[in-house]
DNA sequence: CAAAACCAGACGACTGGTCATATATTAAAG
DNA sequence: CTTTAATATATGACCAGTCGTCTGGTTTTG
Protein backbone atom coordinates (compact mmCIF):
# COMPACT_ATOMS: atom_id res chain seq x y z
CA UNK A 1 0.00 0.00 0.00
CA UNK A 2 0.87 2.60 -1.25
CA UNK A 3 2.22 6.07 1.43
CA UNK A 4 -0.68 8.21 -0.36
CA UNK A 5 -3.05 5.06 0.28
CA UNK A 6 -2.18 4.70 3.77
CA UNK A 7 -2.95 8.27 4.15
CA UNK A 8 -5.88 7.74 2.62
CA UNK A 9 -6.66 5.05 4.93
CA UNK A 10 -6.43 6.55 8.01
CA UNK A 11 -8.47 9.41 7.15
CA UNK A 12 -11.53 6.80 6.46
CA UNK A 13 -10.61 5.07 9.86
CA UNK A 14 -10.06 7.49 12.26
CA UNK A 15 -12.82 10.82 10.76
CA UNK A 16 -15.44 7.78 10.60
CA UNK A 17 -14.19 7.43 13.96
CA UNK A 18 -15.24 11.12 15.40
CA UNK A 19 -18.04 11.15 12.71
CA UNK A 20 -19.67 7.81 14.91
CA UNK A 21 -19.70 9.98 18.13
CA UNK A 22 -20.68 13.54 16.85
CA UNK A 23 -22.95 12.60 13.59
CA UNK A 24 -22.72 13.44 9.80
CA UNK A 25 -23.50 17.47 10.36
CA UNK A 26 -22.02 17.81 13.64
CA UNK A 27 -18.40 16.39 12.38
CA UNK A 28 -16.62 18.99 10.46
CA UNK A 29 -14.22 18.49 7.24
CA UNK A 30 -11.02 20.14 10.02
CA UNK A 31 -12.32 17.41 12.47
CA UNK A 32 -11.89 14.77 10.11
CA UNK A 33 -8.54 16.22 8.95
CA UNK A 34 -7.29 16.73 12.20
CA UNK A 35 -7.94 13.35 13.41
CA UNK A 36 -5.82 11.75 10.81
CA UNK A 37 -3.15 14.81 11.24
CA UNK A 38 -3.67 15.39 7.37
CA UNK A 39 -3.53 18.85 5.98
CA UNK A 40 -7.49 20.99 5.39
CA UNK A 41 -6.21 21.15 1.94
CA UNK A 42 -5.34 17.83 1.02
CA UNK A 43 -8.90 16.48 1.84
CA UNK A 44 -10.08 17.03 -1.45
CA UNK A 45 -7.37 15.28 -3.17
CA UNK A 46 -8.60 12.68 -1.52
CA UNK A 47 -12.54 13.21 -1.86
CA UNK A 48 -14.57 14.76 -3.85
CA UNK A 49 -16.60 16.28 -1.07
CA UNK A 50 -17.96 15.65 2.71
CA UNK A 51 -20.77 13.30 1.52
CA UNK A 52 -18.28 11.28 -1.48
CA UNK A 53 -16.26 10.61 2.09
CA UNK A 54 -18.52 9.10 4.31
CA UNK A 55 -19.64 6.81 1.55
CA UNK A 56 -16.47 5.59 1.00
CA UNK A 57 -16.42 5.31 4.95
CA UNK A 58 -19.46 3.21 5.02
CA UNK A 59 -18.62 1.18 2.38
CA UNK A 60 -15.29 0.55 4.26
CA UNK A 61 -17.10 -0.49 7.65
CA UNK A 62 -19.43 -2.71 5.16
CA UNK A 63 -16.42 -4.51 4.48
CA UNK A 64 -15.30 -4.89 7.51
CA UNK A 65 -18.36 -5.71 9.60
CA UNK A 66 -19.73 -8.54 6.90
CA UNK A 67 -16.38 -10.23 7.13
CA UNK A 68 -16.55 -10.23 10.79
CA UNK A 69 -20.52 -11.31 10.84
CA UNK A 70 -19.41 -14.42 8.22
CA UNK A 71 -16.58 -15.37 9.89
CA UNK A 72 -18.37 -15.19 13.44
CA UNK A 73 -21.21 -16.93 11.65
CA UNK A 74 -19.73 -19.67 9.62
CA UNK A 75 -16.34 -20.61 10.63
CA UNK A 76 -17.17 -23.33 13.39
CA UNK A 77 -18.86 -26.79 13.46
CA UNK A 78 -21.91 -25.50 15.82
CA UNK A 79 -25.48 -25.75 14.91
CA UNK A 80 -26.25 -22.56 12.59
CA UNK A 81 -29.12 -20.97 15.40
CA UNK A 82 -26.20 -21.65 18.00
CA UNK A 83 -23.67 -19.66 15.79
CA UNK A 84 -26.46 -17.05 15.27
CA UNK A 85 -27.03 -16.03 18.99
CA UNK A 86 -23.86 -16.81 19.44
CA UNK A 87 -22.74 -13.86 17.07
CA UNK A 88 -25.43 -11.56 18.80
CA UNK A 89 -24.06 -12.53 22.04
CA UNK A 90 -19.85 -11.42 20.92
CA UNK A 91 -21.70 -8.24 19.44
CA UNK A 92 -23.89 -7.13 22.58
CA UNK A 93 -20.21 -6.93 24.33
CA UNK A 94 -18.12 -5.94 21.49
CA UNK A 95 -20.99 -2.46 21.51
CA UNK A 96 -20.93 -2.64 25.20
CA UNK A 97 -17.33 -1.72 25.71
CA UNK A 98 -16.83 2.08 25.02
CA UNK A 99 -19.44 3.04 27.32
CA UNK A 100 -22.75 2.26 25.23
CA UNK A 101 -21.60 5.49 23.22
CA UNK A 102 -21.66 4.51 19.15
CA UNK A 103 -24.00 2.04 18.84
CA UNK A 104 -24.27 1.16 14.89
CA UNK A 105 -22.56 3.62 12.44
CA UNK A 106 -24.81 2.31 9.90
CA UNK A 107 -27.77 3.41 11.86
CA UNK A 108 -26.66 6.62 13.10
CA UNK A 109 -25.89 7.61 9.30
CA UNK A 110 -29.35 6.22 8.03
CA UNK A 111 -31.52 8.29 10.63
CA UNK A 112 -29.35 11.45 9.98
CA UNK A 113 -29.10 11.15 6.64
CA UNK A 114 -31.18 8.88 4.65
CA UNK A 115 -33.60 11.60 3.76
CA UNK A 116 -30.77 14.31 3.33
CA UNK A 117 -28.56 12.75 0.68
CA UNK A 118 -29.82 9.94 -1.92
CA UNK A 119 -26.35 8.75 -2.35
CA UNK A 120 -25.85 8.00 1.83
CA UNK A 121 -29.02 6.46 1.33
CA UNK A 122 -28.65 4.18 -1.23
CA UNK A 123 -25.04 2.62 0.03
CA UNK A 124 -26.93 2.12 3.21
CA UNK A 125 -29.99 0.67 1.90
CA UNK A 126 -27.47 -1.56 0.52
CA UNK A 127 -25.28 -2.73 3.33
CA UNK A 128 -28.28 -3.21 5.25
CA UNK A 129 -29.10 -5.69 2.05
CA UNK A 130 -25.99 -7.70 2.77
CA UNK A 131 -25.91 -7.52 6.29
CA UNK A 132 -29.79 -8.89 6.17
CA UNK A 133 -28.68 -11.56 4.18
CA UNK A 134 -25.81 -12.77 5.93
CA UNK A 135 -28.30 -13.95 8.72
CA UNK A 136 -31.23 -15.24 5.93
CA UNK A 137 -28.60 -17.45 4.52
CA UNK A 138 -27.35 -19.05 8.18
CA UNK A 139 -31.46 -19.49 8.92
CA UNK A 140 -31.99 -21.04 5.20
CA UNK A 141 -29.00 -23.35 6.44
CA UNK A 142 -30.72 -23.99 10.20
CA UNK A 143 -34.14 -25.06 8.10
CA UNK A 144 -32.66 -26.99 5.55
CA UNK A 145 -31.04 -28.87 8.63
CA UNK A 146 -34.42 -29.39 10.26
CA UNK A 147 -33.67 -26.65 13.07
CA UNK A 148 -36.33 -24.42 12.11
CA UNK A 149 -39.55 -25.03 10.84
CA UNK A 150 -40.19 -25.65 7.13
CA UNK A 151 -42.77 -22.90 6.96
CA UNK A 152 -41.09 -20.23 8.32
CA UNK A 153 -40.41 -17.43 5.72
CA UNK A 154 -36.86 -16.93 6.42
CA UNK A 155 -36.43 -13.71 4.24
CA UNK A 156 -39.11 -11.78 6.63
CA UNK A 157 -37.70 -13.27 10.00
CA UNK A 158 -33.65 -12.11 8.73
CA UNK A 159 -34.75 -9.11 8.10
CA UNK A 160 -37.16 -8.82 11.48
CA UNK A 161 -34.09 -10.00 13.46
CA UNK A 162 -31.74 -7.90 12.22
CA UNK A 163 -33.78 -4.34 12.05
CA UNK A 164 -34.65 -5.38 16.23
CA UNK A 165 -31.18 -6.00 16.65
CA UNK A 166 -30.85 -2.39 15.20
CA UNK A 167 -33.60 -0.78 17.15
CA UNK A 168 -32.19 -2.08 20.18
CA UNK A 169 -28.63 -0.57 19.54
CA UNK A 170 -30.51 2.47 18.91
CA UNK A 171 -31.93 2.41 22.25
CA UNK A 172 -29.00 1.28 23.76
CA UNK A 173 -27.63 4.81 22.98
CA UNK A 174 -30.41 6.48 24.96
CA UNK A 175 -30.14 4.59 27.47
CA UNK A 176 -27.05 3.96 28.28
CA UNK A 177 -27.15 0.34 29.52
CA UNK A 178 -26.98 -3.14 27.79
CA UNK A 179 -30.87 -3.92 28.78
CA UNK A 180 -31.98 -3.64 25.58
CA UNK A 181 -29.28 -5.62 23.94
CA UNK A 182 -30.35 -8.29 26.51
CA UNK A 183 -34.23 -8.06 26.09
CA UNK A 184 -33.14 -8.74 22.17
CA UNK A 185 -30.83 -11.73 23.01
CA UNK A 186 -33.82 -12.83 25.62
CA UNK A 187 -35.97 -12.62 22.74
CA UNK A 188 -34.38 -14.30 20.33
CA UNK A 189 -34.74 -18.07 21.09
CA UNK A 190 -38.56 -17.45 20.66
CA UNK A 191 -37.75 -15.97 17.24
CA UNK A 192 -36.54 -19.10 15.80
CA UNK A 193 -40.38 -21.34 15.25
CA UNK A 194 -39.68 -24.82 16.38
CA UNK A 195 -35.82 -24.33 16.97
CA UNK A 196 -34.64 -27.15 18.74
CA UNK A 197 -31.37 -25.68 19.69
CA UNK B 1 -54.19 30.85 25.39
CA UNK B 2 -52.33 33.66 24.48
CA UNK B 3 -50.96 35.28 21.53
CA UNK B 4 -47.27 34.34 22.95
CA UNK B 5 -47.69 30.54 23.57
CA UNK B 6 -49.91 30.69 20.30
CA UNK B 7 -46.37 31.49 18.49
CA UNK B 8 -44.51 29.33 21.00
CA UNK B 9 -46.36 26.39 20.34
CA UNK B 10 -46.04 27.03 16.08
CA UNK B 11 -42.28 27.74 16.57
CA UNK B 12 -42.13 24.34 18.45
CA UNK B 13 -45.19 22.49 15.91
CA UNK B 14 -43.42 24.10 12.77
CA UNK B 15 -40.03 23.61 14.19
CA UNK B 16 -39.79 20.19 14.41
CA UNK B 17 -41.29 19.30 11.19
CA UNK B 18 -39.01 20.15 9.41
CA UNK B 19 -35.88 18.83 12.26
CA UNK B 20 -37.50 15.64 11.86
CA UNK B 21 -36.48 15.63 8.25
CA UNK B 22 -33.23 17.63 8.48
CA UNK B 23 -32.21 16.47 11.96
CA UNK B 24 -31.00 18.73 14.62
CA UNK B 25 -27.25 19.32 13.48
CA UNK B 26 -28.89 19.94 9.65
CA UNK B 27 -31.89 22.20 10.85
CA UNK B 28 -30.50 25.94 12.08
CA UNK B 29 -32.44 28.31 14.35
CA UNK B 30 -33.12 30.56 10.90
CA UNK B 31 -34.88 27.55 9.24
CA UNK B 32 -37.35 26.94 12.90
CA UNK B 33 -38.14 30.76 12.26
CA UNK B 34 -38.71 30.92 9.28
CA UNK B 35 -41.22 27.74 9.72
CA UNK B 36 -43.14 29.46 11.82
CA UNK B 37 -42.75 33.11 10.18
CA UNK B 38 -41.01 34.41 13.84
CA UNK B 39 -38.46 37.09 13.26
CA UNK B 40 -35.19 35.44 14.23
CA UNK B 41 -34.56 37.74 17.47
CA UNK B 42 -37.35 36.35 18.93
CA UNK B 43 -36.17 32.70 19.28
CA UNK B 44 -34.06 33.50 22.43
CA UNK B 45 -37.40 35.20 24.10
CA UNK B 46 -38.91 31.79 23.56
CA UNK B 47 -36.19 29.25 24.24
CA UNK B 48 -32.81 29.92 26.10
CA UNK B 49 -31.35 27.50 23.49
CA UNK B 50 -31.78 25.64 20.26
CA UNK B 51 -30.68 22.42 22.82
CA UNK B 52 -33.51 23.83 24.69
CA UNK B 53 -35.75 24.49 21.94
CA UNK B 54 -35.66 20.52 21.01
CA UNK B 55 -35.89 19.13 24.62
CA UNK B 56 -39.51 21.21 24.38
CA UNK B 57 -40.15 19.89 21.10
CA UNK B 58 -39.56 16.52 21.96
CA UNK B 59 -41.53 16.57 25.56
CA UNK B 60 -44.65 18.12 22.74
CA UNK B 61 -44.08 14.97 20.47
CA UNK B 62 -44.05 12.93 23.23
CA UNK B 63 -47.06 14.07 24.84
CA UNK B 64 -48.95 13.80 21.24
CA UNK B 65 -47.32 10.43 20.84
CA UNK B 66 -48.35 8.69 24.70
CA UNK B 67 -52.27 10.45 24.04
CA UNK B 68 -51.93 8.83 21.19
CA UNK B 69 -51.27 5.74 21.91
CA UNK B 70 -53.36 5.15 24.62
CA UNK B 71 -56.25 6.35 22.42
CA UNK B 72 -55.50 3.89 20.08
CA UNK B 73 -54.96 1.15 22.83
CA UNK B 74 -57.19 1.33 25.52
CA UNK B 75 -60.33 3.05 23.89
CA UNK B 76 -61.88 -0.15 21.73
CA UNK B 77 -63.86 -2.97 23.29
CA UNK B 78 -61.36 -5.84 21.44
CA UNK B 79 -58.94 -8.13 23.15
CA UNK B 80 -55.72 -6.28 24.39
CA UNK B 81 -53.35 -8.22 21.62
CA UNK B 82 -55.66 -7.20 18.63
CA UNK B 83 -55.74 -3.38 20.18
CA UNK B 84 -51.63 -3.86 19.76
CA UNK B 85 -51.59 -5.22 16.49
CA UNK B 86 -54.06 -2.73 15.44
CA UNK B 87 -52.15 -0.17 16.71
CA UNK B 88 -49.22 -0.80 14.99
CA UNK B 89 -51.08 -1.39 12.21
CA UNK B 90 -52.60 1.82 11.92
CA UNK B 91 -48.84 3.22 13.22
CA UNK B 92 -47.69 1.84 9.55
CA UNK B 93 -49.89 3.51 7.51
CA UNK B 94 -49.98 6.56 9.05
CA UNK B 95 -45.58 6.79 8.55
CA UNK B 96 -45.46 5.70 5.44
CA UNK B 97 -47.93 8.79 4.11
CA UNK B 98 -45.74 11.01 3.80
CA UNK B 99 -43.09 8.90 1.54
CA UNK B 100 -41.23 7.14 4.35
CA UNK B 101 -39.33 10.65 5.43
CA UNK B 102 -39.42 11.06 8.92
CA UNK B 103 -39.94 7.72 10.28
CA UNK B 104 -39.62 8.46 14.28
CA UNK B 105 -38.71 12.04 15.23
CA UNK B 106 -37.60 10.40 18.46
CA UNK B 107 -35.51 7.71 17.01
CA UNK B 108 -33.62 10.82 14.76
CA UNK B 109 -32.96 12.81 17.54
CA UNK B 110 -31.67 9.94 19.88
CA UNK B 111 -29.36 8.25 16.63
CA UNK B 112 -27.74 11.87 16.25
CA UNK B 113 -27.82 13.22 19.44
CA UNK B 114 -28.16 10.92 22.60
CA UNK B 115 -23.96 11.05 22.68
CA UNK B 116 -23.66 14.78 22.63
CA UNK B 117 -26.29 16.46 24.49
CA UNK B 118 -27.28 15.21 28.12
CA UNK B 119 -30.31 17.19 28.34
CA UNK B 120 -31.46 15.90 24.78
CA UNK B 121 -30.56 11.80 25.68
CA UNK B 122 -32.35 12.60 29.07
CA UNK B 123 -35.20 13.32 27.25
CA UNK B 124 -35.22 10.99 24.57
CA UNK B 125 -34.85 8.08 27.47
CA UNK B 126 -37.54 8.79 29.24
CA UNK B 127 -40.00 9.47 26.52
CA UNK B 128 -38.63 5.54 25.61
CA UNK B 129 -39.44 4.56 28.77
CA UNK B 130 -43.23 5.82 28.75
CA UNK B 131 -44.14 4.48 25.52
CA UNK B 132 -42.25 1.00 26.43
CA UNK B 133 -44.92 1.00 29.38
CA UNK B 134 -47.84 1.87 27.94
CA UNK B 135 -47.07 -1.48 25.48
CA UNK B 136 -46.02 -3.62 28.89
CA UNK B 137 -49.75 -2.50 30.33
CA UNK B 138 -50.97 -3.94 27.72
CA UNK B 139 -49.19 -7.37 27.12
CA UNK B 140 -50.07 -7.16 31.52
CA UNK B 141 -54.11 -7.26 30.65
CA UNK B 142 -53.13 -9.81 27.91
CA UNK B 143 -51.27 -11.68 30.54
CA UNK B 144 -54.00 -11.21 32.64
CA UNK B 145 -56.80 -12.22 30.48
CA UNK B 146 -54.85 -15.33 29.83
CA UNK B 147 -54.50 -14.36 25.91
CA UNK B 148 -50.62 -14.97 26.36
CA UNK B 149 -48.29 -17.47 28.77
CA UNK B 150 -48.27 -16.62 32.53
CA UNK B 151 -44.54 -17.02 32.01
CA UNK B 152 -44.21 -14.52 29.33
CA UNK B 153 -41.51 -11.34 30.93
CA UNK B 154 -43.95 -8.76 29.83
CA UNK B 155 -41.35 -5.71 30.30
CA UNK B 156 -38.93 -7.91 28.47
CA UNK B 157 -41.17 -8.40 25.58
CA UNK B 158 -42.73 -4.64 25.73
CA UNK B 159 -38.86 -3.63 25.22
CA UNK B 160 -38.31 -6.15 22.50
CA UNK B 161 -41.57 -5.14 20.83
CA UNK B 162 -40.86 -1.36 21.53
CA UNK B 163 -37.29 -1.44 20.03
CA UNK B 164 -38.19 -4.00 16.75
CA UNK B 165 -40.75 -1.11 15.52
CA UNK B 166 -37.66 1.93 15.93
CA UNK B 167 -35.63 -0.93 13.95
CA UNK B 168 -38.43 -0.98 11.58
CA UNK B 169 -38.97 2.53 11.15
CA UNK B 170 -35.24 3.24 10.72
CA UNK B 171 -34.61 1.15 8.06
CA UNK B 172 -37.31 2.15 5.92
CA UNK B 173 -36.18 5.44 6.06
CA UNK B 174 -33.03 3.90 4.10
CA UNK B 175 -35.29 1.33 1.99
CA UNK B 176 -38.11 3.68 1.14
CA UNK B 177 -40.79 1.22 1.18
CA UNK B 178 -42.93 -0.14 4.33
CA UNK B 179 -41.18 -3.66 3.78
CA UNK B 180 -39.50 -3.50 6.76
CA UNK B 181 -42.94 -2.31 8.67
CA UNK B 182 -44.51 -5.41 6.93
CA UNK B 183 -42.08 -7.61 8.59
CA UNK B 184 -42.74 -6.65 11.73
CA UNK B 185 -46.35 -6.74 11.43
CA UNK B 186 -45.67 -10.33 9.96
CA UNK B 187 -43.61 -11.31 12.98
CA UNK B 188 -45.83 -9.92 15.62
CA UNK B 189 -47.88 -12.71 16.34
CA UNK B 190 -45.41 -15.22 17.02
CA UNK B 191 -43.54 -12.92 19.91
CA UNK B 192 -46.94 -13.26 21.97
CA UNK B 193 -46.12 -16.64 23.48
CA UNK B 194 -49.30 -18.76 23.43
CA UNK B 195 -51.58 -15.86 22.39
CA UNK B 196 -54.84 -16.81 20.79
CA UNK B 197 -55.87 -14.27 19.39
C1' DC C 1 -44.77 57.00 31.39
C1' DA C 2 -42.22 53.02 33.29
C1' DA C 3 -41.68 48.25 32.33
C1' DA C 4 -41.84 44.48 29.49
C1' DA C 5 -41.76 42.39 25.13
C1' DC C 6 -40.01 42.38 20.71
C1' DC C 7 -36.80 41.93 16.95
C1' DA C 8 -33.31 43.80 13.19
C1' DG C 9 -29.03 43.40 12.77
C1' DA C 10 -24.52 42.31 14.16
C1' DC C 11 -21.12 39.31 16.66
C1' DG C 12 -17.11 36.13 16.29
C1' DA C 13 -16.57 31.52 15.17
C1' DC C 14 -17.00 28.19 11.94
C1' DT C 15 -18.72 25.87 7.52
C1' DG C 16 -17.61 23.11 3.01
C1' DG C 17 -14.87 24.05 -0.62
C1' DT C 18 -11.18 26.48 -3.75
C1' DC C 19 -6.81 28.00 -5.41
C1' DA C 20 -2.27 30.10 -5.95
C1' DT C 21 1.83 28.76 -4.41
C1' DA C 22 5.21 25.51 -2.67
C1' DT C 23 7.21 21.13 -2.71
C1' DA C 24 8.19 16.64 -4.74
C1' DT C 25 8.86 13.69 -8.65
C1' DT C 26 10.28 12.57 -13.05
C1' DA C 27 12.75 13.01 -17.40
C1' DA C 28 15.79 14.87 -20.53
C1' DA C 29 20.12 17.00 -21.46
C1' DG C 30 24.86 17.82 -20.63
C1' DC D 1 26.25 11.32 -12.28
C1' DT D 2 24.65 16.27 -12.25
C1' DT D 3 21.82 19.92 -13.69
C1' DT D 4 17.81 21.57 -15.18
C1' DA D 5 13.25 21.80 -17.00
C1' DA D 6 8.60 20.01 -16.90
C1' DT D 7 5.07 17.97 -14.61
C1' DA D 8 2.44 16.34 -10.70
C1' DT D 9 1.10 16.60 -6.04
C1' DA D 10 0.46 18.87 -1.51
C1' DT D 11 -1.15 22.53 1.35
C1' DG D 12 -2.32 26.64 4.16
C1' DA D 13 -4.46 30.88 3.42
C1' DC D 14 -8.68 32.23 1.90
C1' DC D 15 -13.64 32.44 -0.03
C1' DA D 16 -18.47 33.45 0.52
C1' DG D 17 -21.77 32.02 3.34
C1' DT D 18 -23.94 30.17 7.70
C1' DC D 19 -23.87 29.06 12.48
C1' DG D 20 -25.91 29.89 17.39
C1' DT D 21 -26.26 33.67 20.20
C1' DC D 22 -26.54 38.48 21.91
C1' DT D 23 -27.21 43.45 22.13
C1' DG D 24 -29.57 47.61 22.19
C1' DG D 25 -32.96 50.51 20.13
C1' DT D 26 -38.08 50.24 19.17
C1' DT D 27 -42.75 49.08 20.03
C1' DT D 28 -46.37 47.50 22.89
C1' DT D 29 -48.67 47.11 27.10
C1' DG D 30 -50.69 47.91 31.83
Amino acid sequence: MSKRELKKDQLLELGMDVMKMQGYNGTSVKDIVNAASVPKGSFYTYFDSKEAFVVEALERAAQEGLQAMRSSLNHTAEPPLVRLTGFFEQKANEVTEDGFKIGCFLGNICQEMADSSDAIRLKVRQTLRNNTQVIQDILDEAQSLGDISRDANTQVLAEFIFNAWEGALMRMKAAKCREPLDAFLAMLPQLLPGARV
